[in-house]
DNA sequence: CTTTAGCACTCATAAATAGAGAGTGCTAAA
DNA sequence: TTTAGCACTCTCTATTTATGAGTGCTAAAG
């Protein structure tokens, strides 16, 4: 890409940071004070100018400072990027929440809460995609009788994942052929990805069982549900958080992230198709047009070395990238040991 | 209370219908014209400064027409308001979300999708909070072995509420043991209610078993999380919403109401006190601050006669009052039905 | 050739001023 | 008791007028 110059580099660093802090538009005079460049305004100024025809830095009107471009943000954290840093109290503040989660066995609870750590550490909005279990295998289906009209189907996956219902009973079955019926099941489908049970190869079992039709269509359904149903759940934390940044002080703004908010399945997917590892996303490098504006940075987390959730963190393409994106390694190594459950 | 006599109250009434339309400051001339009241704006002006006085209006500056106070308000609802009226398509819309209500099976799903029902219908925020299962009784516990180390734990409570949990198998255990202690832990137990599951109790029971303390540690565990745990969640539906309203166009307003709307606890608080029946807190009658400038009308459901949730939607105090306790009402009702599993 | 100082120019933002309009309260007549 | 008339208040909008930060360009200095 551009051959920029030494110099040109340290100034579009300076004109980045500066920016990411105060939100205004930098001028060649400010970068001149507060960084030790040795170069006096007007020079400066030549090579905003130059910065700004190569794409890097925008002018909000003629005689305001520079900010960085997308192409600057990219930039920036490609090449430019300070190391990474966190204060002593982060420090201890992560340790502390995480023989906080260690002992939480809900996974709800988990998520939520790694939900909540991430935004109130970095101040912007983040997203946390639940555990996937699609990819896992079915394992093993139980009936718990409940009384002589109900019975509790159990469905349970290679990864521990735990599924239940309550089903009716028909009357006619005998205790033994309904666990005819269910070890059946368990052998045919012992094995198979979750997401693998589709609808053809579970209409087959379907009529290999057709006497017992009512019955099974009970577990058959559940299996079904599990296939497709809303495992891909988002959680979001520190929604607020966006209202404090400068560029949504305008309602119009915030108006359209927040309903985006409520699509879960818009979120989910932008997740589910996070590459393994960190990856960055800075303005319309987003698909979802209403993240134009939004910067956001999403890792993978794994279970047995199989990336099965996403965590992100959204926020304005004025990002604290170097910062968010340590605070969300961290967390979403952490949340590999976790999430063993 | 007050006497108001007829004309004021047409008049009052007036006023607060054209606000909640218009959110203006309605004048004596916009009321003598738009209402067939039959009098001339002078004598409106009087009788609205009368009505001020009396506190049933206000005036946001000298010069300008007059919004109903929070005490205006109370008198609408309390005495004034139309009667209810729903579109057909409201009607028709209802009534399919219904039948769609009716198939979910997953109790997450019905209360996500009523919280978002209710907000399309509405157009204000909706709170919806999920049936609370701690008045509810113990039925059994059962534990369903999946292998050497590991047995699924589930506790069926007689609402049918189900809870289970993974849990350690200590080696040593004989499974005739295991089901003893279970067996014993069901004649313990039964008919208790769940909140009835005081600590104390249980640690009475742990030292009765003492010798069998790891196993019985992790299912006492369960339960005991059974009775304090999250089960007050509360669904949202339609945060954006609020933003549409022309009170919410400054951000700072909104970033109250957003931020509590993160604090899942005060909400379900809120909620699990609201009275059976519809209830309407109007602005500072609101124990939560950040609605002061807001108002919440609730309704509980039923379950077997006996109230586990409730609804709510929350809006400016410019509410359309009459059209969302229809709603509200509607959809309470029927969740009486739906919720029955 | 590069860097820097100097200077005119641009443009957003803020403060000051002037009208316009909506609505009131009061008085006096119907 | 009601209504018409009128002066008065106060917000809102538009217009004007500074102010100042920051630029681009030119010409001199290194």
């Amino acid at each position: 890409m551009a051959g920029l110059n030494d110099r040109k580099q340290k100034i579009l660093q300076a004109v980045v940071t500066d920016y990411i802090q105060t939100a205004e538009p930098v001028g060649s005079r400010a970068i001149s004070r507060r960084y030790k460049l040795d170069l006096s305004a007007a020079t400066i100024r030549n090579e905003m100018a130059d910065l700004e025809e190569l794409g890097f830095l925008t002018q909000p009107h003629t005689s305001a400072g520079r900010i960085p471009s997308q192409q600057g943000y990219r930039f920036y954290v490609d090449a430019l990027m300070g190391p990474p840093s966190l204060s002593r109290q982060e420090e201890a503040y992560l340790a502390n929440v995480f023989t906080q989660l260690q002992k939480m066995r809900e996974i709800d609870q988990i998520v939520q809460q790694t939900a909540k750590v991430l935004s109130v550490l970095t101040s912007y909005t983040s997203l946390v995609l639940g555990p996937q279990f699609r990819h896992s295998t079915f394992k093993q289906m139980r009936l718990v009788p409940l009384d002589e009209e109900k019975a509790l189907v159990v469905l349970i996956t290679s990864t521990g994942h735990i599924k239940h219902r309550v089903i009716n009973l028909p009357q006619a079955l005998s205790s033994q052929e309904l666990s005819q019926i269910v070890s059946y099941l368990n052998e045919q489908l012992a094995g198979q990805t979750i997401e693998g049970l589709s609808a053809t190869r579970l209409r087959q079992l379907r009529s290999d069982l057709y006497a017992r039709i009512e019955l099974l269509s009970q577990l058959l359904l559940l299996l079904e549900e599990s296939s497709t149903d809303g495992e891909g759940r988002v959680f979001l934390g520190g929604t607020s958080n966006i209202l404090n940044q400068p560029e949504f002080k305008d309602v119009e703004k915030v108006k359209h992230l927040l309903t985006l908010f409520e699509e879960g399945s818009r979120l989910s997917f932008v997740l589910e198709t996070s590459l393994a590892g960190v990856s960055i996303r800075i303005g319309t490098e987003n698909v979802i047009t209403e993240m134009s504006d939004c910067s956001l940075v999403t890792a993978t987390y794994q279970l047995s070395n199989r990336p099965v959730g996403a965590i992100g963190v959204l926020g304005p393409t004025r990002m604290e990238y170097s910062r968010v994106i340590t605070i969300i390694e961290h967390i979403a190594s952490h949340l590999n040991f976790v999430v063993q459950d």
